[in-house]
DNA sequence: CCCAGTAAGATTGTATACGAGATCACAGTA
DNA sequence: TACTGTGATCTCGTATACAATCTTACTGGG
């Protein structure tokens, strides 16, 4: 019964095509949210039946998120939402600091006016939506504002590297967040916006380091802090053979 | 009759869990060794013919190529092998120099004996493969070369990205190649081999850059070679009302 | 009391059937 | 002759049925 039953509510937001758009956005963002933890079996079933459609439109569904690495499919077992190790963890945070300082570079070289008022725009909904308590949104619009950047940049194939990583993080903040401050803490982005602005690349690629440093600072990568190994989990807790 | 009878003589050569994959490298191989032109129908009932599978198999296989952007689908319309415009050729170009780059940085950090060792082999196969008239296999190993190089950066990320902009790249030269000449000499992938064994990451660096610049340099983006505009295609060719 | 083995149930993997939409050929008109 | 409109044919989009595999609960033994 199922943390699934999360998806439904939320009307669609955008260019939805064919139905399996609709179901892929709905998971994704459940994702970007927060609302479905790492590790959550997504039983194909379970999904059609809420969307109401078939097993072959979640299939789809599924299969385009598994390629993007939110959604892990095991052969025969099914599709989870994806849970990073802290090995993958790492290798994603490298990747994106690679991809981020491309797109920010190109973001400056490229912005345009209307570009940079789509992104005022969004860090304003993100400080809003922090601002009333609506975590979950502000969790997505700061992944957005990521995404937004590397539209800004005007090179498809980075944007969907872009949408791969950044959908990652949220995940590898999920499972490794130490406490529950603001992630993208929206003054960083607000800084960055300005750096672009400013129309100077080295400035703007300094504070897209940091932002990122900052990012990468919030979580505890040093051990898992869900292990996989059970001896390593319990150790300490109790003596199996008390003698 | 389609070229698509150009799918089924090469074994299969590597990890092949299920049926699915089997196709899948099929057809990312044939489209990567240049057997198959951009802009070739796929269809899915003659491919599913080809492998011996039911078109539920054939179409996860497109669908994964096409979320690597290899393959393109088209609502309604089916899926054709990719064939990126000018425009989208810069930007793959673009990204590609932005993680090759990001990748040969970090191979050369992570380098190891053994896979110093299995790059040296694919630039010795893929020298025979040319010295030999093999241009498909070459091509191909070509393109391998720099995929070795993100595996040995250690990346999985960056190893996916990479393997999709290298296959774009390959349909890029498809199109717009000046000349014929091998693409990727594999003098110069030698030259990149030798720069990650000196441990000079600025160089090999450098080497990378120019590379792709020389890769660049041999094509044609100047304008579409494949006009959209028929006027401009058939200027010049014959007057349909002989006289 | 705990563990292994087995059988029932549930879930995914694959093929196929049917409907919807696109493509192509042909005829009719300017 | 070139162009537009219409219908037949073909391909794709979706749902569903059946087979294969995994999961789980139960039973029997240690």
């Amino acid at each position: 019964m199922s943390s699934l039953s999360q998806l439904e509510p939320r009307p669609v937001k955008s260019s939805s095509n064919t139905q399996d758009d609709v179901v892929y956005e709905h998971i994704f963002d459940a994702i970007l949210e927060q609302r479905l933890a790492p590790g959550t079996k997504l039983s194909e079933e379970a999904l059609g039946e809420i969307f109401g459609v078939s097993r072959t439109i979640i299939r789809r569904a599924l299969l385009r998120l598994s390629h993007e690495q939110v959604v892990s499919i095991r052969p025969n077992r099914g599709a989870v939402v994806a849970a990073p190790s802290v090995e993958e963890a790492r290798q994603i945070f490298a990747a994106r600091r690679v991809v981020e300082l491309a797109v920010i570079e190109l973001a400056v070289k490229h912005a345009t006016p209307e570009g940079l008022q789509r992104i005022r725009t969004m860090v304003q909904e993100e400080h809003d939506a922090f601002a009333r308590g609506d975590r979950g949104k502000g969790i997505r619009l700061s992944g957005e504002f990521h995404l937004e950047l590397a539209h800004m940049a005007n090179n498809t194939p980075l944007l969907n590297f872009q949408r791969s990583v950044v959908s990652q993080t949220s995940l590898i903040i999920a499972q490794y967040e130490v406490g529950h401050q603001a992630h993208c803490s929206f003054n960083e982005h607000d800084a960055l916006l300005k750096a672009i602005e400013s129309g100077d690349p080295q400035q703007a690629v300094a504070m897209m380091t940091e932002h990122l440093n900052h990012i990468e600072g919030k979580l505890n990568l040093d051990n898992e802090s869900a292990s996989t190994d059970l001896h390593v989990v319990f150790s300490g807790v109790v003596k199996k053979k008390p003698g």
